[in-house]
DNA sequence: AGCACGCCGACT
DNA sequence: GTCGGCGTGCTC
């Protein structure tokens, strides 16, 4: 017999069926070891055949299968191909997203612990007799398992002494058992989720989702109307007809909250995937949701992969997250992929939004999409007033703090009132860039043309594209000068004015450098919500979902930060963005107030964000993109091109720009744009970057296939080609 | 992606 | 004269 094996090489010079034979134990989607070249490395079948085309003699043979069972079921290969196809990726690349990663070296596996079991067939009161009357720890420990019946091995150990469990163990006082642990995340997390009434529109959402001919429905609805309980209806529906689901919320720092409800309503039903678990905890969670056992799946944008068959429904809470697209290879979107999977398995999709993505809301008013309004917050209260600070104003004043006078009184009445207030800021670190005040030089990276981040805490200068960490400098690398000045604020160095205004408050910040421990979301929001601080600053991450009813007060340092990306997308993720943080203030008793800091007051887009009115955001920003050929009208395709060599780079780019103008003369009724040019971002990771940058009208497949295509052969030793269509950002 | 094989510069 | 640079080809 003879096998198709992909082989775990992300390359495309090795992107092709590689055939082996074999005896016996192995089926379509398993995961095998396989000689290749002088090494042995791993593989998925994704076949099985009598014959062979290739010449016998040079066909070497599988050495063994990985696994008990195939781990890809006939779905998952043909979700790979298809993930293969639309994002221009490897093979290889496409099948690693349905194991975790851990799982590809064989580095982590079932665990199991020794247990030891009283035996009882011994005669134990002649044992006990027996044994000498300074074997204290003996019969401290034979009295321990007669209680307890039986107990770790480990925790023997420890709590008695190797030697005496040793001495036990000899005298047949126990036996020893191989047990398979369970490696559990969230173990401490207890469930709740009081079962609630649905209101009259939740109810009609919940109809409305179920008794829609179409695939996807959209629950659009203000933040804190209730979504989550029409998610939770509409998945205990779907388990009740032995079907699964899969929920996806944007942040990993959101699953904890979700699981909790979930283990109220399914118990150990549910489970949850994402790259925060360690890997033993990963590994078994995955062999649950393969095995049947759990059958709902909650996680970030990778558990859209979870290994689950019979889907019933697939939720993608927050569905305009930008997170829901991948930025690295394979770039897949997860509402494509939940799409092929819903449509395999003839199930539902539910995407939810208080600001559904420009693309999304389109769908629905051309009837692709199911529309579902949530109309109003769950508890009536109005959305909370925001006020616009003009910072312009501020500076002109000589306020150099990066708080106005406006958000500081606002602060002060918060905190004296016993409330909390959460200070939104997307810049981590300290001070966003380092600038010698003699010269004006801005400390750059290496390896990367980007200004370094300065962060207090290590006392490093960072790369945040790179990671590189550099030692702080006390002169200019440029003029030697000692005077250094600090551009920009990060969330460290807001937190420090923070404590020199308001001593007595207590402080926590939430950014990528404080929740890098095992559960450090899940830690820092406890520890908020628990009111063990009173201000929260954080970038991003604290802005999705997350409901602090003591919270009264949002701070939004740098409205206009996203606005001025020179991305077709920065006034809809600005939108969403604000409207987002807004959110979090007042979802309970007390009514919230938001203050907006700008530099831009009479800006559109913050105009309308504070109004919250969505639909005429949208109608505006549809039209613009209609008149300017952007997304959902065209796909931004950009073919990348990097390479340690400068000419080098620049000759490939030259060459495909030559190659590909042939496609756009040959199609240039479907062209918006067709250009040439260095990346935004010149160099990264000592890599020179160009690109051919390309908008094209929607549904021309068969043009990105041939762009793929004939810019792909480039890629090579010297330089690396890849495409990207409709690319979350484009540095 | 790795690794082996193969052709041109600075060394004992 | 060799040791070793990394440019190209191959992996069932």
């Amino acid at each position: 017999m003879y096998a198709d094996v992909i082989v775990d090489i992300a390359h495309s010079e090795v992107d092709k069926i590689f055939e082996y034979s074999f005896e016996s134990g192995i089926s379509k989607g398993s995961r095998v070891i396989v000689p290749f070249g002088n090494k042995v490395i791993e593989g998925i079948v994704m076949g099985i055949k009598e014959k062979s085309e290739y010449p016998p003699e040079r066909i070497k043979r599988i050495i063994r299968a990985i696994d008990d069972v195939p781990v890809m079921d006939e779905e998952a290969l043909s979700l790979a191909e298809y993930v293969c196809r639309t994002c221009y990726c490897t093979m290889a690349q496409a099948l690693r997203q349905f194991l975790p990663s851990e799982m590809r070296k064989g580095k982590v596996r079932a665990k199991n612990v020794s247990v030891a079991v009283l035996n009882e067939n011994a005669d134990l009161v002649e044992l006990n007799l027996s044994l000498k009357k300074t074997a204290v720890k003996q019969k401290l420990c034979l009295d321990y398992l007669i209680t307890n019946k039986r107990a770790l091995l480990s925790e023997l150990n420890k709590t008695f002494g190797q030697s005496a469990v040793k001495a036990l163990f000899d005298k047949n006082a126990f036996n020893l058992l191989e047990e398979k642990v369970v490696r559990s995340p969230y173990k401490e997390l207890e469930a709740s989720g009081k079962s609630v009434e649905l209101t009259p529109s939740q109810k009609k959402a919940v109809l409305s989702v179920e008794n829609t001919d179409k695939t996807v429905s959209l629950i659009f609805g203000v933040t804190g109307s209730g979504k989550t309980e029409v998610y939770l209806k509409l998945i205990s529906d779907v388990i009740k007809n032995g079907k699964t689901a899969i929920m996806l919320v944007p942040e990993i720092a959101l699953t904890p909250q979700m699981l909790r409800q979930l283990r109220a309503r399914f118990k150990d039903s549910a489970a949850i995937l994402h790259s925060g678990l360690s890997a033993g905890e990963r590994f078994d969670e995955w062999w649950r949701i393969k095995s049947g056992e759990a059958k709902i799946v909650i996680g970030a944008r990778s558990a859209i992969f979870a290994p689950l068959s019979n889907i019933g429904l697939i939720i993608i809470d927050e569905e305009h997250d930008g997170s829901y697209s991948s930025e690295s290879n394979p770039r897949y979107n997860t509402i494509d992929v939940a799409k092929f999977r819903a449509n395999y398995y003839g199930a539902k999709i539910v995407l939810g939004s208080a600001t559904p993505s420009i693309e999304s809301f389109l769908r629905c008013e051309e009837g692709e999409y199911n529309l579902c309004r949530l109309p109003e917050r769950i508890n009536k209260k109005p959305l909370p007033e925001v006020e616009i600070v003009d910072m312009k104003k501020e500076v002109r004043r000589g306020n150099n703090t990066p708080f106005s006078a406006a958000l500081k009184e606002e602060l002060d009445s918060c905190l004296k009132k016993g409330n909390q207030a959460i200070i939104f800021l997307n810049q981590r670190g300290y001070s966003k860039t380092v600038i010698c005040t003699e010269c004006g030089h801005v400390q750059k990276c290496d390896s990367c043309d980007v200004a370094l981040t300065y962060h207090k805490d290590e006392d490093a200068l960072l790369c945040h594209y790179c990671g590189a960490k550099y030692k702080m400098i006390t002169n200019c690398t440029e003029c030697g000068s000692p005077f250094l000045r600090y551009g920009g604020f990060g969330t460290e160095r807001v937190v420090a004015e923070l404590n020199k205004l308001f001593p007595q408050a207590k402080i926590l910040r939430m950014d990528r450098d404080t929740t890098q421990s095992k559960e450090g979301h899940f830690k820092i929001l406890s520890a908020f919500s628990e009111r063990k601080a009173d201000i929260l600053v954080g970038t991003q991450m604290i802005a999705k979902g997350h409901d602090f009813p003591a919270v009264t007060l949002v701070g939004i340092l740098d409205a206009d930060m996203s606005l001025h990306f020179s991305d077709y997308r920065s006034f809809e993720r600005t939108f969403q963005l604000l409207t987002q943080v807004a959110g979090r203030s007042g979802r309970a008793s007390e009514a919230g107030k938001v203050v907006l800091q700008t530099y831009d007051p009479d800006n559109y887009v913050l105009n309308q964000a504070i109004k919250y009115d969505y639909e005429n955001f949208y109608k505006t920003e549809l039209s613009i993109r209609k008149a300017t050929g952007f997304p959902p009208f065209t796909d931004i395709v950009r073919v990348l091109i990097s390479s340690k060599d400068e000419e080098n780079g620049l000759a490939v780019t030259k060459a495909i720009y030559e190659e590909l103008k042939i496609v756009f003369n040959e199609n240039r009724e479907s062209f918006r744009f067709f250009g040439c040019m260095k990346a935004p971002i010149k160099k990264i990771q000592d890599k020179f970057r160009y690109q051919v940058l390309m908008r094209v009208i929607c549904d021309r497949k068969d043009i990105l296939d041939e762009i793929f295509y004939k810019s792909n052969k480039y890629n090579g030793r010297n330089a690396s080609v890849f495409l990207e269509v409709n690319p979350n950002n484009l540095s």
